[in-house]
DNA sequence: ACCTAACTGAAAGTCATTTTCAGTTAGGTT
DNA sequence: AACCTAACTGAAAATGACTTTCAGTTAGGT
């Protein structure tokens, strides 16, 4: 199984977490694969590893690791619930293609202003957003204008 | 029942739709009440308002009139889908309290530019966005600090 | 008044997610 | 190294949002 970092490890024990051999897997999956997948794909992910770990697990832990801040969970448009390492003390949001669901990751979000607008006029605290960009890339362009079938 | 705007119906028919009692019934609702709201609870709404309109229809009207354009679906931090009317020519987006669920709503979205760059930087069409900001509210600050509970 | 595609509600089905529960284990303590 | 126990596990059952099916019903054009 491969090698978890060590502040991610330390980042849990810090939280009264063991790190258990389900944990182990999810983490060494995301760390492996540095993508968005849904609890249902991961779990399926883990069974084809022979990695042995319950669909309950899965959901569990995944809820665990956003909560001690190591996921963080997206929401798409289409409903689903994905989950993605939150890389430290970087701040990036998607762009998403509604034809084949690729995922272009950016930088340089706009909003930080408008927050601290926010704050004084609404008395609000801001304290995190979600910012999904949705289009077509390229490919998707070409293919509806040849009649093909999109999500 | 409450009235529905003629540029409304207009919308429905013109797109091969009709004015049933189920539409009329969930359109009327949120002209009345101009805010959010997810399916459960709508279809929960108007049972008792006695409009006689079934779940699924619920489902199936929603989804019409947001391909029709006159409801927006926003998908909230929880997962919950909502549903809002569509106000013609207003591009809004909402601050949500993660400790009483209270929404504001605001315009003045500064994504216009980076859409823009992103655009031109990606080869991607871009169609439209999905921007939610949460913290607390002055109200939900307060009682955090006396030491409540909260979402 | 008639026609018919669009529509309806009830019931059954699907599927992601949560809960329950009887054991198991990580990792600190003696 | 054995021990302790709160944190954890997987399987199965439960939940709950949403979809599909189907036998009728209706809006609205002719």
């Amino acid at each position: 199984m491969a090698k978890i970092p060590a502040e991610a490890v330390e980042r849990l024990h810090s939280q009264g977490y063991k790190l258990t051999k389900p944990r182990q897997a999810i983490l060494a999956w995301f760390f492996a694969e540095q993508t968005m997948i849904t609890a249902q794909e991961l779990y399926r992910a883990l069974v084809q590893r022979k990695a042995g770990v319950g669909l309950t697990s899965v959901y569990r832990n995944l809820e665990v690791l956003v909560e001690v801040g190591l996921l963080r969970q997206v929401c798409f448009h289409d409903g689903c619930q994905r989950f993605e390492l939150v890389q430290p003390g970087e701040h990036q949001h998607h762009l998403i293609c509604s034809g084949c669901g690729r995922v272009i990751k950016f930088s340089g979000c706009p909003l930080a202003k408008l927050e601290r607008d926010l704050e004084t006029t609404t008395g609000f605290t801001v304290d995190r957003h979600s910012l999904q960009i949705f289009g077509r890339c390229r490919q998707c362009q070409e293919e509806s204008t040849l009649g093909n079938r999109s999500i």
